[in-house]
DNA sequence: AGATTTATTGCCCTTGGTGCCATTAATGTG
DNA sequence: CACATTAATGGCACCAAGGGCAATAAATCT
């Protein structure tokens, strides 16, 4: 990936290593001998590293895999706060996811890689919640800003729940039927879901 | 709770506790310490029976707070199947789901204290991603069945997680405010959760 | 009583994760 | 250049969850 955080200062010990590449040898060694079969040390040694500095970099093993997510919330915020005020609030929420989910298709490694592994691995399919939490957050807080609610009112966090539902029925679609290598078959998937809920609900 | 699984015959050692003993052992210590703060030597210890023992019954401190939730899913089906085929298949499921959440109230420990716990507590939450994946599979398969399509196909899974997103979306709600201690409250909420999903999406 | 069955539990080991802190490698200042 | 300062590295000791294994205990069956 591109690079950590921009540092501050320039002084003190340089970092040694970046979470780019405890990424890419990470999921190298997950690839080879599968997420539970890779311990820490075997990260640690492939990235040539001491086993402690990893947790520098990451809370925790199963945070490797989502890389640095809590970057990309800022730029979902951004999405939502730029939609048109003409439009439906669910349809604003509903185009933003969608962008939210069209990546640059040269990152390693690969979004689909990445998601693959997310959600085929218990474990991490179990801590991928408290991430999702944030993502929730964000559009109940867009919900009750645009309806005059408040984040925690029952609106707002069915809208991120729901939200969160279709996308991970989407995902899991994608991942399901393994031609559709590009993104774009997720983001049409996103709003098949979306309108698959609307038939459900009006049949 | 009642017991445990009915042994198929009385031969061999006698077991020497039972899920409901060791449950309220845990949500004591959970209560005095915290989830978090409670070891499972300490949950062994006052159950007095070995560490190694408590692995026998459950399979993870984790589960220890659901209980014996898979069964509650055979029940979860069969009021799915006695929905009349004359209502919408969404308004059967909806009807389904509120009426699994009506929970005997003599329970120990309570229904509200576990899914209080459950839901507060960071790694159970993530946890219980698990169970709640069964949980959906039940719906999504319901679904399938009653619209001719196959389980893993787009709007049985979104039906099955959008019915999780209200249903969790009431839970969090029912827990915010202290007061409503009675179930339901609870049924309610589901109720007001879909509600606020068809005027979410109408307006 | 002895064979059989089944549950308990202790022992040992691996692994993730944390606290602590000495060490290292850079930049700044006199 | 020497030396203070700053900040990252990584070793060490330790805890707790969890799993494999095997000995043992407590019941029933013949």
């Amino acid at each position: 990936m591109t690079s950590q955080q921009v540092r501050a200062s320039a002084r003190g010990r340089p970092e040694v290593t970046s979470h780019g590449a405890i990424e890419q040898a990470a999921f190298a060694l997950f690839a080879e001998r599968g997420f539970a079969g890779t311990t820490l040390n075997a990260i640690a040694e492939r990235v040539g590293v001491g086993r402690r500095t990893l947790f520098r970099y990451y809370q925790s093993k199963n945070d490797i895999p989502w890389g640095q997510f809590d970057r990309t919330l800022d730029h979902f915020r951004a999405l939502l706060d730029q939609q048109p005020d003409d439009v439906p609030v669910h349809a604003g929420v509903h185009r933003a996811v969608v962008e939210f989910n069209r990546f640059p298709s040269g990152a390693r490694p690969s979004h689909r890689e990445r998601m693959r592994l997310i959600l085929t691995t218990p474990e991490l399919q179990a801590h991928s919640v408290l991430r999702y939490a944030e993502w929730r957050r964000v559009i109940a807080e867009h919900v009750a800003r645009r309806t005059g609610a408040q984040p925690d009112d029952l609106m707002p966090q069915v809208a991120g729940h729901v939200s969160l539902a279709l996308s991970l029925a989407a995902y899991e679609a994608w991942l399901a039927h393994p031609e559709e290598t590009h993104a774009d078959g997720l983001l049409d998937l996103i709003d098949r879901a979306m309108t698959g809920l609307r038939t459900y609900l009006e049949a």
